[in-house]
DNA sequence: TCGATTTGTGAAATGGGTTTCATTATGGCT
DNA sequence: AGCCATAATGAAACCCATTTCACAAATCGA
């Protein structure tokens, strides 16, 4: 069964492509009777223009690529929510690209990221989009590797670009995140403001901007209140539950131990709260937890969840808005700062 | 900066664009000299072919087109994943299609999720998709509207589509699902093994395929087990974690309670897990609960969730080797079904 | 009534590749 | 030396739309 074209409904309405094509767009007046006649045939044989066609002369596709490191971590999903939303309604569709993914083993594959960043970088350009939304990866790296900036600095001269949640430092490439920063401090000045004074952070990855810069929330909150940080007290390189929990007993087996616990995430935080449980330690009487994300996750835990909501489907909106007027070619800000929010639940209370 | 194409390559290679096509594709044999001549002028100007121009002739495009309710909803994420590696490994991007996703008040929008499909499914063929997979939605209707099956059907001449995890009664679309009904029985099987004689069920929705076939696994193992079936027991309409709240709070009111209550999936029990805990019931000591799915937070709560793995990312990858198959004309079997797995962990335990 | 618009339409070019067909050069074999 | 298979390459057609340009017909305004 031959796929129809503009072709046959021309030939079979006895009139030129191009007229087909005037009815199939609106772009000039064409005689009604002749429309009439152009419209039934496509009804008849239910024509759809084929957009790969119809792309090649336009020079647009109406396509978005979106990278993500891992769509099973459950932030990803509220952002990407947002943005579904809104891209469709500005007629986007978009390639989902999971740089992580997994494999027969259901292992999670970290190792080469940044190489399948790249892969797909060139294969969303072949498949010419007409913008590209980054997230997570390399766009979270306080020090990535010159090359993977340089990287996307060249791709960007040719598709516009736009990075979640992150920021490639001393850069002149897009971006729309939260104010970590902000966001710490309200975690902890919620914290202090319940008279804690013994507060621990744990989670995040150093090398990573967003993490330095919530640390750098915690320590100008703690700083303010005129509370030292002690270095035993602040566990990095983690993100998971597992992580989360490990960090925690740690924090817990000792007699001189935190009251509060700021995690980078919820997951940690989810991880903390089953560390505590484990523990014989009772949320929020005896310990306040704090999460960071405000993922779905946060409400299903019992207690729920005391978090720091990052608005992700508001980012993933945003987002979509931001890079439509980039591909329109209107100006955008360079920089989108979005202001969290602090959803206080059951983890946190008075200090004991 | 125009981009530059194959003719600019020939033009200054000086040969013709069927030999850099021939380079570019290795469809045939090329003088050494030549082709090194072109390859470095490849590299210089760091050419990439234009994937639109080259499917319009291929008639194919490496893509998918993947049609799911609703992203946020962690089931669907854990068979992404696996898609998502498979897919990759063959050749295929795809195209990802929320039919629900969330608007500017963050609500979820259910009422026109059909009307969404059909939006997609006409969409992915302009588009030009190789192939499509859907889960979800209308796939999980037992009675769906004869026009919801018809016009998948018709759209199933012109390109592959795969069905996951669901089945339209009496059609011929291929489909890969787990055993709903062997899985129910393995759950159900599992508590009455540990003495339970008193075992509700709650969530699903009656309409819905996978429901009816893990109600039918229920009722057989009770069956079997020579247990009657309590019609106040079985509460349906609801897959969420508040309504897993509400159902099990309701069964758990009166003091002729169920002994065990197994969830319709994970969300759910999570619901359940909540409730018991409120009522002052310790799970597993005096309730056991059993999930279904294994999404990763069935191992978030305390105590971490018994459940029937679906082997979610299984089904993805199956998903993705399939309908490759069938892109390439292959045959597949009409039906797939993936054996679920019991994964015991800490909700259920020896009869109270 | 006549020039100026506007309406309505088609031929042909365009976008950027792949593929077929034809042709010449080359190497291998008897 | 002669023949055939293979290597190497180019011209042109093709994929399926959109768009430009040109032109005729209809409508309008003074």
């Amino acid at each position: 069964m031959r796929t129809v074209t503009v072709y046959d409904i021309a030939r079979e309405a006895n009139v030129s492509v191009a007229t087909v094509s005037r009815v199939l767009n609106n772009t000039a007046p064409v005689k009604k009777e002749t429309r009439e006649r152009i419209v039934a045939l496509i009804r008849k044989y239910q024509f759809q223009p084929n957009a790969l066609a119809r792309s090649l002369t336009r020079k647009e596709t109406g396509t978005i690529g979106f990278i993500l490191p891992d769509i099973t971590n459950p932030f990803f999903p509220e952002v990407l929510s947002g943005f579904d939303y809104e891209a469709r309604k500005l007629g986007y569709t978009y390639f989902l690209c999971d740089t992580i993914s997994t494999n027969e083993e259901n292992e999670r594959l970290y190792d080469r990221q940044y190489e399948r960043e790249s892969q797909y970088l060139s294969l969303l350009m072949e498949k010419q989009v007409d913008g590209i939304v980054m997230i997570g990866g390399r766009v979270d790296l306080a020090k990535p590797a010159p090359e993977l900036t340089q990287e996307l600095e060249e791709f960007a001269k040719r598709v516009p670009i736009l990075l979640l949640n992150g920021s490639l430092p001393k850069t002149k490439l897009n971006r729309v995140s939260a104010d970590q920063k902000f966001g710490a401090e309200l975690a902890v000045q919620h914290l202090i403001g319940l008279g804690h004074r013994d507060i621990a952070v744990i989670g995040g990855y150093s090398k990573m901007t967003n993490t330095q810069q919530r640390l750098a929330g915690f320590r100008s909150a703690m700083k303010e209140a005129g509370l030292p940080v002690r270095k035993e007290w602040v566990l990095t390189e983690g993100f998971s539950v597992a992580k989360g929990e490990e960090f925690a007993a740690q924090l817990l087996r000792g007699k001189n131990r935190p009251t509060a616990i700021f995690c980078m995430n919820d997951l940690l935080a989810i991880g903390a709260l089953k560390a505590a449980h484990r523990a014989g330690i009772e949320v929020p009487k005896q310990l306040s937890i704090v999460g960071y994300d405000d993922i779905p996750q946060a409400t299903y835990s019992i207690p729920e969840l005391t978090t720091v909501s990052l608005m992700s489907q508001e980012i993933g909106r945003q987002a979509a808005r931001t890079l439509d007027k980039m591909i329109a070619g209107k100006k955008v800000p360079l920089f989108q700062s979005m202001m969290p929010e602090l959803v206080i639940r059951e983890t946190t209370a008075q200090v004991p």
